[in-house]
DNA sequence: GTTTAACTGAACGCTCTCGTTCAGTTAGTC
DNA sequence: GACTAACTGAACGAGAGCGTTCAGTTAAAC
């Protein structure tokens, strides 16, 4: 299998490129970042780089990929929580909303944005990564207040979606256009959304 | 007052060139778009351009400045319809979504969620001419509604960034991330909106 | 030790675009 | 017709960055 004569590949420095690319790309932009730099920043020559990766595009998609990987870590809703619903609800938006309107992701997303036209598959890789795979960890933990009676919900994944977008209300306009969105905001919108759900769908 | 000597500008000229920025600006970036490309379809000289505009970002400001003036004319929300509450929220929020989805406003978010990070201004100019605008209209036809009886709304611009968020749903990350939003599952979010929006403030 | 292939550093060609310069033309005002 | 300033076309300087080449070095396998 592994009878591959000659120097190995140094896999330590294929990491140290991706991390440095995804800094770069991700803070400055696709066009913004010089593959020079990113070597600089890995301590590699710049010739791996092209030998790795192939050429730009390819290092930039190894960076959204590790992203990607990185972020699905993140979606796991406790199913067993202790609480009333509305105060379990209430604690699941601001989880959501903290993690969402981190300047980071919002930077991540512009990105992924921009780079979708070109490259429609990168986009579609972000949305599997993150947002559908947030409403499907929050619909089951809809579905699954639904069989306790805690509340009546139809189709759970219209309503998690609904709850996700009614947190966000128009913060998440403001934060891509320049804004910081206060706390004391984030909490009305969230305790909203909270009210107007539980109205709709309250067991 | 107007006694300059020589050659007056062209103002004409200068429509052409804002007009041709903008297709170029919003269809292919600002890095992409070349100044000399631009002059080429307004019929122009480049000279004519920095003599006009400075240099690239003043075009830039120049085209964005003028789009939102156009985005300015769209938000009037009749507040005098017919039909019950129910009918009339539908057919806003068709109205609303129809006009957030077309694939020129998602370019432009685009790009001027881009540009904001090294012009902040462009960002809030466009908040302002956009979405706040629309914000407002609509609460104050939640206002009017509240005042008849119809709805029950006590902090009316919070509603009024449901009502919209709840329309969008995720919908407008598909949008914004490459992918098409049948109008079969825009109707669903809609209705969907409806329904949970009556539910929480039906009069 | 020999072989093979990954890595380095520096240089190079290439292309692209911004912004400027300049001599010459054109469109208005006095 | 004289004046002034806007416009044109073409050329240029300058900088940046991609991707390549090459001679030389280093790290593993046999």
């Amino acid at each position: 299998m592994k009878k591959k004569p000659g120097r190995p590949s140094d896999q330590a420095k294929r990491q140290a490129i991706i991390e440095a690319a995804s800094l770069r790309f991700f803070d400055d932009g696709f066009a913004a970042t010089s593959i020079e730099q990113v070597a600089a920043d890995a301590g590699v020559s710049k010739v791996t780089i092209y030998n790795h990766f192939g050429d730009k595009r390819g290092l930039f998609t190894a960076a959204v990929e590790r992203e990607c990987e990185k972020m699905r870590g993140y979606f796991s809703i406790d199913q067993e929580q202790d609480g009333n619903i509305r105060d379990r609800l209430q604690s699941i938006g601001e989880g959501m909303i903290a993690f969402l309107f981190r300047p980071e992701m919002i930077q991540f997303e512009r990105r992924i944005a921009a780079e979708t036209e070109v490259e429609p598959a990168i986009g579609q890789a972000f949305l599997k990564a993150g947002p559908w795979r947030m409403k499907e960890a929050f619909s089951t933990f809809l579905s699954h207040a639904n069989s306790l009676g805690e509340l009546h919900v139809e189709d759970p994944l219209l309503a998690a979606e609904q709850f996700a977008a009614l947190c966000k209300g128009m913060g998440d306009l403001d934060q891509r256009f320049g804004l910081d969105v206060s706390k004391t905001d984030r909490s009305r919108r969230i305790a909203g959304a909270v009210d107007v759900f539980l109205a709709a769908y309250k067991g």
